[in-house]
DNA sequence: ATTGACGTTTACGTTAACGTAAACTATGAT
DNA sequence: ATCATAGTTTACGTTAACGTAAACGTCAAT
């Protein structure tokens, strides 16, 4: 019987929707580190979540470096004040970037809003050379 | 004296931060179709605020293409029913992105709220083998 | 007349993020 | 035994979005 602890490359494809190439070059990249059980990548539901994370990021327009860089930011060594500083530092960096994102985002919501009023309106109005009038 | 109805490629560059590569390389990809005099290009401010919209849809990681997309649904053919309807179609599915995108933000957002949080503690705790405490 | 600052075209180079294909291994079912 | 299924490595191909460089035009200032 399989070992519900572990997933294998293609139920994470099937889940996130991506292919085992993908997967297996963000291990390439070094984005994640599979167990192995002889030649087979076992992943961990930890290795499930980078995975997640890294999508996600994606989703919003962020590099693989970039992925990293904020997955990063959530094991750090807090063992070294210098190191705590300058993460604080790239935290802030960040939040400003995805604030800047969401005001573009609600930017451009606003504009398809009026798109959409616009559409409604002349549909409502029904005067144009409608393309199927057939009554 | 300079016509102030038009701009430069360059004053659009170093307002925007773009090289003029990136300007011509937008025209030969025809997303921006600016005037000539002569041979020198001339942008009205129509041109500049698409620019200004292409940019928008890259800090959100759209790709050129996306942004015509976007930028297109602004100027569609009001005359032709089936148009319309197909735009509210797209309106809708780009409403929807944008809304995961947003989720998206919020919890990266969410997540550095704890990093930062967990920062702050160690910090102020002081309990770690400091780097540079010469006190 | 030449230097500089700006503009132009043409074209090859580069990086990221995979796609695609070949050739091979392991394993469970028929 | 063989077939299908799922896994592996290696390696070349591809697309997007520019960078970079060459080679040239233009115009104002020295």
């Amino acid at each position: 019987m399989a070992d519900t602890r572990f997933h294998t490359i293609s139920e994470l494809a099937k889940e996130f929707d991506v292919t085992t190439r993908t997967i297996r070059f963000y291990e390439e990249k070094g984005l994640i580190h599979p167990a192995r059980e002889g030649q087979k990548r076992l992943y961990t539901p930890a290795d499930r979540v980078r995975i997640k994370l890294i999508l996600r990021g994606k989703r919003i327009g962020l590099t693989l470096a970039e992925c990293v860089e904020v997955i990063d930011m959530y094991d750090p060594d807090h063992d070294n004040r210098d190191q705590l500083h300058s993460l604080i530092d790239k935290v802030a960096q960040r939040r400003a970037l995805l604030q800047q994102q969401k005001k573009d985002i609600d930017d451009m919501l606003a504009g398809l809003d009026e798109v959409q009023a616009l559409c409604e309106q002349a549909l409502a109005r029904g005067d144009m050379p409608a393309s199927n009038s057939a009554t």
